[in-house]
DNA sequence: TTCTTATTTAAGCAAACGCTAAAATACACT
DNA sequence: AGTGTATTTTAGCGTTTGCTTAAATAAGAA
């Protein structure tokens, strides 16, 4: 039934058919995690998530001033992070306010305070 | 000293060094979680690493039966993860065999593996 | 209202990405 | 040697990314 890529007599059908059903089964979860680490896997935008879980919320310009950079470049960055649900705004006069959302928040946290295994991503309070 | 991008009059310039030193301080770890986060990011990428938690060990043709792949496009993939250092080849006869690396991955097995909280990545063997 | 300030948006562009197709390499078998 | 299989590599191409610059919004302050 399935088309093979390669000959091999002694390959497991029935092994790499159970591959393909859990993959199956686990196809929309691995997409949108895939999108999640997508976006953390860009080195400003990892900094920022770093820097939004130890300050709670930051503004535009503070992450322009720490990170270095263009204040364009930083709004489109925290635009994508928006748009895939890893942060929210909070307009307060003039100047909004970024934060870290709920979602998605149980795998970027674990990534970025690495307990006891790796030492050293949390500076000690 | 530093340039603002802004004239905040009540910014605390004293938080803004501090997120700038802990940020330096992290920089490298940093650097080197993105690029894995990077190649994780991609949904084919992901889930081959997912398939390898799963099996331990792929050639590239399973892959690409798998994946319902073309079998150059999946090694392409798999060379950036060996570049990355996330993955290991060991040749047998013709065919080449992946299997995860210990690099890196005490950051995406948890990924894959949600043990509690989140339900359903891991099928009930 | 006019003048700043904070942020977003749009346009442009070089670089990176991910795929396809084709050629190259490597190994086994006859 | 020659044939077939598994994998890699190369070249090409369209798409996406991430930045810069400039213009557009939005909201105080004079």
């Amino acid at each position: 039934m399935s088309s093979s890529s390669c000959i091999r007599v002694f390959a497991d059908t029935a092994h790499i058919e159970q591959s393909k059903h859990r993959l199956a089964a686990a196809e929309p979860e691995l997409q949108s995690l895939a999108a999640v680490l997508a976006l953390a896997g860009n080195e400003v935008r990892l900094k920022m998530l770093f820097l939004l879980l130890d300050k709670q919320q930051l503004c535009v310009c503070d992450l322009a001033d720490v990170l270095q950079m263009n204040v364009s470049a930083i709004s489109q960055h925290l635009r994508k992070l928006k748009d895939g649900g890893v942060i929210q705004a909070r307009k307060v006069g003039q100047t909004v306010f970024y934060s870290l959302s709920a979602a998605h928040l149980s795998v970027l946290q674990p990534l970025l305070t690495p307990a006891s295994t790796s030492p050293s991503l949390t500076p000690a309070r």
